[in-house]
This record gives structure tokens, C-alpha cells and sequence, in this order.
DNA sequence: GTCTATATGATGATAGAC
DNA sequence: GTCTATCATCATATAGAC
């Protein structure tokens, strides 16, 4: 891994564990091993950063889209579940929800690339859903963006609620969520 | 209004627009109009005007409760959804997302006083879901802990995702839970 | 690419006068 | 209760040597 990939899977981490303001220049500095000056010859600005990291997260997103292109509605739906259930495992929350509660504070190039990830995120979600609802795996009787919509939000607020509740609140958002579409 | 008041007031609303850790003492000095040294005498740390903000969050949906003690099921949940569209309007995100997101970089007398405050709606969406249950005002098969937690993740989420998608799909949302509680 | 050195400003917080 | 003055610390960011 370059030191550049390394600065940025280290930011994302610290903004979803930490959140966005609240981490520096020099955390990185401190875990990657160079000082604060040498990051800014890879990312002259912090917003440079930020956006670096929602990108990745659209990358890896659309790659697991692609790779999952041919799987049964079901297991899409059980993919999106595991990578919030990683998110939930180590103790961070989405990149959405971390970012979201921020929003306000972000540079424009930061804010609007958010909006891109999370257009890719329900644009997918809603897609599977409907492909389901039409093979009969799944049930429900809204529109799949009103669906994917529940159910991403279902996902986004677990893993921040259960830092207060309980670790063990995610699955069972996960699995009332099973049960919610399949059942009958 | 004290000015103790109208300090908690403006850290209570620059904390669900920009974050905690992105509100300062100047934030506020230059609203409430005294400077920043003399927040400090009614708050000597930051920390303590976070607890003091929560503390104003459950007294009001102390009294919430109370108010609607012997309102109907349906009433509570149309009441409970009454606040998270204030929130939305406002362009606000609700306390517990808000502070959630930056929870590990929280003093603990704030990260305790926020798992009492989640605890409290926890319980109170709980009961009036489980209430309405027995009443036959509203269907669903899961313990009504669980349905609470689901349908507080729908709220306390769609409030952060909607400042990416679209304003209109708090109501949605919220629909989609009417929708989904009331049905048969 | 990484370093040292530094600029510049904001932050939370304290001491003491009024 | 609020002020002025000040502090130590931390932040992002830049210039220029290696």
C-alpha cells in the first residue's frame, strides 16, 4: 500500500470513528509515520481528503455492485447487511451518517460528493429490492426507493444508536428486516 | 430567558446544525452577545454545556410523556414523529445522532447522560407501541422494543440522510411507518 | 516525497479588575 | 455576571532545504 492509500484508509477510519472535525493532520501523522507537512504534499487541503475518502467508498461500493450483479435479490441484500455489519464490528459508523451529521461544516467538493455515494448506495438498494418484489422473494407493498430508503436508514441509525443501546441491537435490525420482507 | 438559558439554547442548535466538536464558545459569545471568558462562569467546560443541553432534552420529553400519558397510542406516535419534523424543518439532526457520531471523542459525563436520554425515548416508543398493540390500533409481530428501535432508526436517519436526497422524503418515511402500522 | 521551520489563526480555559 | 487580558495548545497550511 502507498503512503497516499495509507492516509487515506487511516482518515477513514478516524471520520468514522472520531468524525470528521474531530480528526487531524497529526493523528495521521502519528499512525503513518510522517509528519503533518508531508501529508499536505498529498492532499494540499483537508477537504482534498475527505473527498479522497468518499471516493474510495464509491469505488468499493461499485465494485461489489458489479460483483454482485448476477446474485439472487437475497444475496445482495445479505452483502449490503455484511458491510454494515463490519461497520457495526469495529466500532465506526457509515460514512453517511458520519459525514451527514457534519454536513454543514463540509466544503462544497466534500458535500457533493457525498451526495454521489449515497445516490449509488440507495440507486443499488432500491434496485435489488425491486427485482425481488418482482421474482417473489421479497414482500412489500410501498415503491423500492420508499423501501430502500427504510431499510438504509434502518442500517445507518443502528450502528450509531447501539454505541449507546446495545451491540447486539444491530442484528436484530437485520434480522427484523429479513423477516419484514420475506415473511408470508 | 436567563442567559444560561439562552447559552444551553444556541449549544443545543449549533450542536445538531454543525456538530459538537465543530461549535465553539465564540460560536455562542457572538449570539447571546458576552464574550466568550463569561460562558465560562456559567459553564467552566465545555463538556458540562454538553450535559446541560441533554439535561434540556429530557426534561422536555419528560414532559412529553406526561402530557400524553393518556393520549392514545396513535396520538403518541403521531407526537413522537411531530418532533423529528421539527428537527427536519429547522434543518437540524436529532440529539442522539448528533452526539452518537462523535461519541468516542465525548467526555463521559456527556456519553452518559446520552444513554439516559435514548433510554428514556427507548422506552417510551416501547410503550406506547406495545399499548397500541394490545388495543389492536397497530400490527406487528416483533417485541415492541424491537419496533421501536426500528422505527427510531428511521427517524433519527432520515433526518441526516434527507440533507443528501430530498427534504420531502422525511415524509416518506414517515408514511411508510403509518403505513406499515396501521395496515389490516 | 519527506523533512524542518514557521505562519496564522482558532480553540478551551484561567486570573483578576470592575 | 461580565469584562479585559492572557495562556497554552492545537489546528491547517506554506516555504524552502534535503
Amino acid at each position: 500500500m502507498t503512503t497516499k492509500e495509507n492516509i487515506i484508509n487511516l482518515a477513514d477510519t478516524l471520520i468514522r470513528e472520531k468524525g470528521y472535525n474531530a480528526f487531524s493532520f497529526n493523528d495521521i501523522s502519528k499512525s503513518v509515520g510522517i509528519k503533518t507537512a508531508s501529508i499536505h504534499y498529498h492532499f494540499p487541503v483537508k477537504s482534498q481528503l475527505g473527498v479522497a475518502v468518499i471516493e474510495l467508498h464509491i469505488e468499493g461500493l461499485k465494485a461489489i455492485i458489479e460483483a454482485y450483479k448476477t446474485s439472487t435479490p437475497l444475496e445482495q441484500l445479505e452483502k449490503f447487511f455484511s458491510i454494515y455489519y463490519a461497520v457495526q464490528k469495529q466500532n465506526k459508523v457509515c460514512i453517511v451518517g458520519s459525514l451527514a451529521t457534519d454536513f454543514n461544516t463540509l466544503d462544497e467538493n466534500v458535500q457533493s460528493k457525498l451526495k454521489v455515494f449515497s445516490e449509488i448506495m440507495l440507486n443499488w438498494v432500491s434496485t435489488f429490492l425491486e427485482q425481488g418484489k418482482e421474482e417473489n422473494a421479497f414482500t412489500f407493498k410501498s415503491e423500492s426507493r420508499t423501501k430502500a430508503i427504510m431499510i438504509i436508514t434502518n442500517m445507518l441509525a443502528i450502528v450509531q444508536l447501539s454505541r449507546l443501546t446495545n451491540k447486539e441491537d444491530f442484528v436484530v435490525v437485520k434480522n427484523e428486516i429479513i423477516n419484514n420482507l420475506t415473511q408470508n
